[in-house]
Parts: C-alpha cells; structure tokens; sequence
DNA sequence: ATTTTTTACTCAACTAACTTGAATTAAATA
DNA sequence: TATTTAATTCAAGTTAGTTGAGTAAAAAAT
C-alpha cells in the first residue's frame, strides 16, 4: 500500500469525476460501508451501494492486497453460497493524533478501526511554532517506534488546536489560546515536517469525528458533540461529514449569550455559556465560594465528596446547558447531542442528570433511535484520538466534491 | 430534453459512481460552474472542473443540444484563439415552486437563470390534502397553459409548506400549522398527482437555496437565511448544500429563548425568539397596544407613519434577533446572514438599521467580503419562488453522494 | 507585413472502470 | 437425491474520460 492511494486531491470548487475518481470513491463507498456493516460479504456490498458485485469485487481485491481488509470466515444459516465476510483489518493502517494545547502535547496512534495502540502526554515549555513543530515531530517519531508500527503504513497526522483560527473577533487572549501561530500556514509547516499527510482541526470536531468512527455515534450520520475543553466546543456532523463553516470556525457555543448581562467574558459579551458551564466556569465559581483547587482536588474528587459548591455549580451549569442544548437542537435537528471532552465522565454524567430539557424542541419527539443527550466514550484523550480519527475518517468517508 | 436526464436517484445511504454516474455529476459541475461564472468558455470550464477539454466539450455539446446552454460570441482581448462564451438558456427549462399556508396558494415559474416568469395567487378554503392537491395541480395546470411554455421542459415542482415535518415536540397547533398532512407521505402525493419530480421543503430553506441561485447569495457557498413567515424559520446553506438534519427540520430557530421566562410561546417555552422577533410577534405587541390593525394598517405603513407602538416593537425585536444572529454566526460560521421572507422590505431593512450584533463572534472579523447581515432580495413571493429554485438547484448543482 | 507565440478547440485512438451474462460453487430445502 | 437459492468468478462489452496530434484564430514580436 502506498499512501498516495489515500491522497485527498484539493482545490478549489467542485470537480469532475472521471474513472480513477471513481474508483477512489467507490474504495471509500466499500470502505464506510464495511465500517458500518462489518463483517460484510461481496454481494451484499454491491446491493447496498449500488455498484456490481464485478466492481465490489475488484475493489475488495485491491483492499484485501493492500492489508486494509481481511476475511472472517463465511456467513451460515442463509440458503445459497455461503458469503465469504470481510472486516477492517485493524493491522493494516494506522494514524496519528497530536493536541497541541500551550503547555502540553498528547499523541495518540489508532489503528484502522479507531482503536488506541499507543498514546503518550508530553510536557511542551514553549508552544510556539518554531518550538513545537520539532517538538511534535519528535514525539510522532518516538510514538510511531514504540508502537512497532511501520512507518509506511501511516495514513496521515490530525493536528487538533484550540480555534478559533484566522481572523475573527473572538481571538482574544487567554489560557486556551495558542499564541504565535496566527500568520503561519501550519498545515504546510506540519506536512513539510512530518512528510505526511496533514489535517488541522479543532478540538470538538476532531472529537465528533471520533465519536462516529469508533464510539457513541457509530451509527449516527447527524449529530452534535458539546467540547468540554478549556472553554466550550460544538462539534456538528451532518451527512456524515464535520460542517466547519464559512472559514472554518463554526461550532463557537462557548460564546452563545445564556443570560442576558451575564457574567463578563474575555471575548467582550456577557453572559456567554462559557462562564457557566465549562471547567474554566467551573475553576472561577469554585474559586469564588472560596474552594482551594490547590491542594490535588479536581472537579471529579469534590464531586465524590458532594462538595456543596460543586453541587451549586453542576445545577447552574446544568440550566444553561440545557438552554444550549435545546438550542442545537432546534438548529441542528441532530439524532443526539453527545457531551464529552476533557471533563471526567463522572461530572457529565452528573450534568446530564441534572438537564432540565425544553419541551419545545423538535428533539422532543417520541420515537427516537437515541436519548436526547448520550456522553462521549473516548476521555481524556478524546482530541488527540479525534486527530487520528479525522485521518482515518478521512480515508474512509467518501466524497467526491472537494471543496476549498 | 427528457425529464429523466434529471433524475436524481434516490437511496439508502452512500451509493458508489460508475460512468453513468460520472456523467451525471459532471454535467451537474459544468452547469454550476457556468451558472456561477457565465459566460464562460470550453477551456475555462475543463481548467476550472478538473476535467479533460475533451469531456467538457462533449458535455457542452449535449447540454447546447438541450437547449440548457447558449453560446454568447467570443471572448475578444486575451491572446490565443479566442474562447466561445457559453451561458444559461434562460428558456431552456422552467420550474414551478407552490406555497401552500393555511388560507392560500402562491405558484411560481422560474426559468433557468432562477427569474420569474409567471406567478399566481389562489385563495385556498379548505387545506386539507384531500383538497389541497388537486387545487394546486390544477392550479399549476393554469399557470404552465399561462406562461405558455411547453410542459416537456418543466425540471419539477417545489412544494414549499411551513415545517416541522414528522413527529416533533413542535407539533403544536397554530396559524401557521398545516392539519392533516401528518401522517400522509406529501411528497408521493404530489408526485402522483403531478407526474413531475417533487420537492417537499420548508419556506426558510427553500428561500434561502434561491438567494443562492440568483440573489443575494449567488456566490456564497455557506450562509444562512432567516425567514420572516407567520413564524421564523433558518436556512442553513453549507458548502452550497442546504443543511436539513437528521429528520429535515434543522433550523427551527423560532424557538430559541431569548429571554429566560419571557412570553408565553404556544411551544410551551417562555421567551422563545418568535414571540418577539416574527410577524406573529409585531401583531400580539402592536394588539396590546392598542393598534388596531383591521382598518388596512400593516407593518410597513405604520412603519412608514413612524408610530411609536411600531418604532418600539421594531427596537425590541431587533435586539432579540441581534442575539438569534450572535448565535447563528458562532454556530455555523456563515459568510453572512441574510434576513428576508413574507416581511415587507422597509421593515426588515429598519430591522437591520437596530441591530445591535455581540462584538464576541467570530463573525465579527476586520476582512470580510460581505456584510454581517444582508436583506434577501425575492421579497414577498419568496416561499414559493425558493420551491422552483429547489427543483433548479437539484438540476445544477453536483452531489454524487446521495443520503436518504 | 510576416513570423512567432499563445490559446481554444476538434478528431481519432486509447484506457480505466464499471456492467452484463454465462458458468461455477456451495448451502438449504423439497 | 434433486432442486432452489445465493455468492462468486470469468470473459466480453460498454461508457465516458484521457491523450496526443492537428487546426484555427488572435495577440505579440520581429
């Protein structure tokens, strides 16, 4: 398998299809299919993408050379031939992920089915460019040699970054933001760095990807994930692709005004969701009811001890949340709404416990695949695995209108 | 031309691409090229497309023989072999667009390049659909024999009602609620009573996908719309296609709070944005007063008359959608938000004066190609114009992918 | 005024990838 | 045991895009 097989052709506008864009579409038309199916046989492929068995056949032919696909044993209990299955072969790719946040940086490496097989945190004393590309390049060739993988079957790398990026109003200066990095092309710096393969994302669209690619939306193909970063992230999959907007900072729910002359933000607003219901929000209200974070307590630890003010804080949180909530959902019209990022799952769940949902929704409807709000499965390492998962995701998902 | 050059096939899912397939998206590519860029030559297109001059000119032959395109002479000034100009045919092909409301139909042809060539309004006493559909084919029967073109070039119908569509918490029962299209399958209703491809849509989406296609927003591929009907409703377009959700009622964005424990919604919630910022709202405010609407006053004359009652409803309602539209430019990044729909233009235009748009959004950003907030550009008969647009939209623009 | 350069476009041969139809295999059912 | 059903393969056929040579026409250079 060469990389250049998976090699996303860019430009600006939408393009033509001719036969080897076919082929590269109908590769990712088996390849989801099978992610969402598996194990499948040939025939049922071709029916449920509308392609010949002939073609399907071809196509699996190639995947089964290149080590992306392997065979489980046949299908029993139907009448006819027996279908021979196929499935992701977990060992025939992997990808990377690296969050990049101003004091630390996370890898992690998945393998074709969005499994870990390797992740590591490293301290980073200066974030930026000029120090943490080298650094971050250093820490991939370190990740990639203690995984035992082969190099040469790296699909890419995910870079995941808090946004917003490029110009836009909200580029205040705070302990979420990168500095240094604003007049940089930094997808070019890391694809001449790293030699492979590179997608910038933010955190809460990288981690919605991973949701769909191995977690809690795998069968979802429109959904909303909350970011529980530093701040607060919306990530928005729709059609099965991550929508990210005009210039590619859609998602900004931090700043959503929850409460008209609120508490003032850094960003200039006041009342902004982000105050209320993040662990930024949660640091400063504990803060003010006088907790002292300092000694080794987190959110988690003084919600196991049902800390009062921990409590005050999960109910208000929870009310402004809910508003948010019932927000994207009016918007959005998504299947579900997952909660998820670096917050302890203990804490979401108590912040899902306490929504109080609006009735007036489109969500609030009685047939429904899902519950209104789900919690995300990946943790703590939800953006570094989201990097990868954007690279897998990518090779995976087709699409044959390429856009700017 | 046949009809069925167009049509779109439908199915479960992602379906793979072989050369039919190929074609139909690259006829679909050359088209939304030109309509984009007209005039434009042979070269310019293939250049542009990612294909061979080769197919372009193929394509062009067929579409020219359709009657769809048009040459336009030559491109004189540049050097080389000058190019033959090709556009759009105005009268190559038409589309009907039908808004139904409770009380009336609006019908509307739109030609080729999205301008209208006919339209009618038709009472309508009984909505429901066992009256409804053989009223408006009739109705479209007259308009076609009207506008005396010749119905083998008709590309389709677009019926434009007010959503939500399906079971949803919003079902609740008002003016601006259709009865009795709950539990019917509209769209084979339709279909079988017109014998042309059907589109089913909502005003907000429909109006904004004919922004796209000859108004306000024919060069943007993301941005959204809000549409002042009896409600509010959102038209979502991103990366040129219109944004629907998981079970097509994205964008409901009247009932959105915008004041914690405002007025009474018939939603259920308190505070939602329509109670202030929708016609329904400037009606309820103007009643309780003391404006007495029945002697032929509307919105506009008593805008243009400067009545207080009018300058304060206007005042509070655009600080509602001033935070609506916060809200939208944060959540989905649009290159602009366009506000239009059945509301007479000095009234959205006094509306757009008022705003007060947060300072915290990333749309707030020094370099941008358009205003924050545009005003549409169909005005009244927009409802029913967006529906022909839809059925032009789906004739031009590319989607090889195709979801349920 | 003539030649060169540049660009657009056409014709004909070529090629990639999908489709079709016949043949083969293997399990369940009659 | 024969029949039916379904999966898969093989080989030929089809569609549509690509390639390369050749023509046409305008601007720029000589």
């Amino acid at each position: 398998m060469t990389s250049s097989e998976f090699m996303t052709e860019e430009g600006t506008g939408i393009i033509g299809s001719n036969a080897g864009r076919s082929r590269s579409h109908n590769r990712r038309v088996v390849l989801e299919f099978v992610r969402a199916h598996e194990p499948a046989g040939r025939a049922e492929i071709a029916r449920s993408c509308g392609l010949s068995i002939q073609a399907v056949s071809n196509i699996i032919d190639t995947l089964q050379g290149e080590g992306l696909l392997r065979t489980v044993g046949h299908r029993a209990g139907m009448r006819g031939k027996p279908a021979l299955q196929y499935q992701f072969n977990p060992d025939g790719a992997f990808a990377v992920g690296v969050e990049i946040r101003p004091d630390a940086m996370v890898c992690a490496l998945l393998n074709l089915t969005g499994k870990r097989i390797f992740s590591r945190r490293k301290k980073l004393k200066d974030a930026s460019p000029e120090k943490a590309v080298p650094a971050v390049t250093k820490l991939i060739a370190a990740a990639i040699e203690a995984s035992g993988r082969d190099r040469k079957n790296l699909l890419g790398t995910g870079i995941v970054m808090p946004g917003p990026f490029g110009e836009s109003g909200l580029s205040y200066s705070g302990a979420a933001v990168l500095s240094g990095w604003e007049n940089i092309n930094i997808k070019e710096e890391f694809e001449k760095a790293l030699a492979c393969p590179v997608i910038i994302e933010n955190d809460a669209t990288a981690a919605a990807v991973s949701e769909r690619l191995a977690g809690t939306a795998s069968e979802m193909n429109s959904f909303c994930f909350i970011y529980f970063g530093t701040g607060l992230g919306l990530g928005v999959i729709a059609g099965g692709h991550s929508q990210r907007g005009a210039l590619g900072n859609a998602g900004e729910i931090g700043h959503i005004i929850t409460e008209a002359n609120g508490l003032p933000c850094p960003c200039g607003n006041f009342g902004c969701l982000e105050t209320y219901a993040s662990r930024m929000g949660a640091f400063a209200f504990l803060e003010k009811a006088g907790v002292n974070m300092d000694e080794g307590a987190t959110l988690a630890s003084l919600l196991e001890a049902q800390h009062p003010a921990m409590l005050e804080w999960i109910e208000g949180a929870a009310q402004h949340l809910s508003q948010a909530i019932g927000m994207v959902e009016n918007l959005f019209d998504p299947e579900t709404v997952i909660l998820g990022g670096a917050m302890a799952d203990v804490v979401i769940d108590a912040l899902i416990e306490k929504l109080d949902l609006p009735k007036g929704s489109v969500a609030n409807r009685p047939a429904r695949n899902f519950p209104r709000v789900m919690r995300g499965s990946s943790g703590r390492l939800t953006a570094a695995i989201g990097g990868a998962a954007m690279i897998i995701h990518r090779t995976i998902t087709p699409t044959v209108t390429v856009f700017h």
